[in-house]
DNA sequence: GATATGCTTCGATATGGATCGAAGTATGAA
DNA sequence: TTCATACTTCGATCCATATCGAAGCATATC
């Protein structure tokens, strides 16, 4: 017994609910100030102060002080990689009652992931750049062909310059919804930016969602080569 | 707030440190008896009775009467999946005090992951079968190649018959210890068989850990073309 | 300076739940 | 039938911790 890393002490804090709402929060991407995070919860600012204590001790988020307030984020991709895989079991071994609102439609399409582009649409470009060869499993991990630098470049990311930064360019995150992989790393931050910026698409406050306008949502669909599937 | 699945009700399930040494424990992917399972944990039988039975609620695992023992087994190849990821953000967020015994070396080395093959000479054949070709990317997730049947052909295993089965035939799986991916799936399975099965290691008693014989590990070395790194 | 806001610390409470002893049920063995 | 083993249920205990009120700091605004 008592083999490998102690799993209960990290479960045990994702556990409680009201820190388990702070951090599904954070998934969103943005840093969240204290008591925005007690809001989230639904609980005083004393006991978020204590949850959030529990989560620094954790090394699940990390924080950053601006004048009075504090902002705090996820520690880490591997953190918000960590939580989506939770999603995806206590989803299909939740009791059935999932009751799909139009709220979570919309975040099944599209979603922030932490930093980058989740949902349907997002596996659905996954399954583009896989498919056209833009990306191909290496032995140190997912990786960006020569045409898929190409492609990448013509969206308008400079390569170069994600390269040159440290972590990993492209990596594979599980997305709960879809029950397969999207794209994160910096390339898939990258691109998420790159659609906000362009107009594409525009985040919802307060929420995860990612919406589409028609014409971003048009322009998408060119860009992987579909039909245009609603 | 409350969007997305309820992770805090599967996490807060993990959370306890006697579930978690249960599902430890059946990380070993041999069904163990109620029994077993509260020794593992160091519990009574009483108070493993009332976890076992949160467990089976939460349908993270299994169960399976025989005579008058009751044998228990992770639900799915998902949850072991899930376990695993905790395992190493376990592990990175941890307070520095891994403490690498020598009973972790022979894990991190090669151990059972649910029913496949985990640990450093997991990911290294992983890797050997991506850099060869023997396993690629494709929309659908891993996929065998023609070259890698052969390959796998050649290891003495049938894939017209594990085709057949249902269930992925390839999976990534994230290893803990490496801190990337291995080969799960029902591919992943008959591999870890085959390497029982022709005497190359043996699984140690309650334990994950897989020992490789001197001979075993040469013909492992030989089978990825490596130059028999210790 | 005074006041307001954001957050933490302290202290008290209360509740959920992990634990085990004892008793009960079911299955197998003698 | 009798006994033993495997497991569950019940009941009581007891501890960890989530919670919030009140007070304390620190920073910003006036």
């Amino acid at each position: 017994m008592k083999e490998g890393p102690d799993i209960a002490r990290i479960a045990n804090l994702i556990g409680d609910p009201a820190r388990s709402n702070m951090l599904t929060a954070l998934m969103s991407g943005k840093a969240l100030t204290a008591t925005e995070l007690a809001s989230e919860a639904g609980i005083t600012q004393q006991t978020a102060s204590s949850h959030l204590r529990k989560l620094l001790d954790g090394n699940l988020v990390t924080t950053r002080q601006q004048g009075r307030h504090r902002y705090f984020a996820l520690a880490d991709e591997r953190v918000a990689r960590s939580l989506e895989v939770l999603m995806e079991l206590a989803q299909t071994t939740g009791h059935l009652r999932t009751r799909t609102g139009p709220a979570d439609i919309r975040l099944r399409e599209a979603r922030v992931c932490y930093n980058h582009l989740a949902g349907q649409m997002a596996t659905r470009l996954f399954d583009h750049m896989i498919s056209h060869g833009y990306l191909a499993l290496a032995p140190s991990g997912l990786a960006l062909t020569e045409p898929g630098a190409a492609f990448v470049g013509a969206f308008g990311i400079d390569i170069a310059d994600l390269s040159a930064r440290r972590g990993h360019l492209c990596r594979e995150c599980l997305d709960w919804s879809e029950r397969r992989s999207h794209l994160a790393g910096s390339l898939g931050r990258a691109i998420l930016a790159r659609i906000l910026d362009q107009g594409w698409a525009r985040r919802e406050a307060n929420s995860r969602a990612v919406v589409f306008s028609p014409r971003g949502r048009a322009q998408f669909e060119r860009l992987i080569g579909g039909e245009g599937a609603t």
